[in-house]
DNA sequence: GTGAATGCAAACTCTTTGCATGACT
DNA sequence: AGTCATGCAAAGAGTTTGCATTCAC
């Protein structure tokens, strides 16, 4: 499941886009591709970069808006995790979600889940008794490549 | 507990300050003493603002690298919630930590403490296998004053 | 007295906006 | 054809750095 193109949010976002009225021209689409090919968040400029060699001619500011309309569709993710900018990843409403390790040593974030940590912020948004959308985890620590399994 | 001036943690800042070597000047033991006063995480700026407020004639840019030494410490904590950049707050190294809740509506700031999202955390640091370091969760929804006690 | 800390201003990075051009429906 | 999207460049916002001066020790 790690290992890039994820061709089920791809349709969706596509689809998405169609059925708010907007349109799939270059910049767009080529955003949408190249989510769809991450495994984790990403900064606008790491796409911009990965669409510039793939051939495009895409401005950066275009990547920007790209991502704030997906942003705003809920097809999007913005993700701080406060190492060089906001970072975005493709999310599928209502879907499984993950959370992020950063690395200290390396720097490098990667995705994980955990069923028990989802409970407990359940419960936890039931005892706060007001509305809560949403919720984001952040680790820090080593991530499995600075120190292999323990 | 809410409503500021946390003496203790003022005390620990200014001693750990002394014994890593550094001085106490103006600007350094001004936003350690305004930081006491605060109850959640702050902006930079705000702390500026208030100092100014107060007389003081302190450069924003003293405000940043005061609070870089105290987060290189592990007196303050960057708090990253992605709205007018990131904030600082107090923090007793070992000691109690909060999390924070950000009101969809106003933007607010708000603390929480829960014990169950300690422990689910605890469980899935075991699990990871590789050391972790800390963690930062963030809700999203509204907060008390807007939607008062659901 | 001496070196670290500070204030100011300039530099930098990340992100957003304005505007003319080009592309999708 | 009409309108929305894009690219480029300039503007903004937040943060960091350089440097002369001031201040704590």
């Amino acid at each position: 499941m790690t290992g890039g193109l994820n061709n089920e949010w791809r349709e969706l976002a596509l689809n998405a886009l169609g059925e708010a009225g907007l349109r799939r021209g270059g910049a767009r689409q080529a955003v949408v591709d190249q989510l769809a090919r991450e495994d984790c968040c990403v900064t606008a400029q790491q796409i911009a970069d990965a669409l510039r060699k793939g051939g495009s001619r895409i401005g950066i500011a275009s990547v920007y808006r790209a991502l704030e309309t997906l942003d705003r569709i809920g097809l999007v993710q913005r993700v701080e995790v406060g190492e060089g900018g906001t970072r975005f990843e493709a999310i599928v409403p209502g879907g499984e979600h993950h959370h992020h390790v950063v690395c200290d040593k390396c720097g490098r974030i990667s995705p994980f889940e955990d069923e028990g940590l989802e409970r407990a912020i359940g419960r936890l948004a039931d005892r706060l008794g007001h509305r809560v959308s949403g919720h984001d985890v952040l680790i820090h620590g080593e991530c499995g490549r600075c120190a292999p399994s323990k």
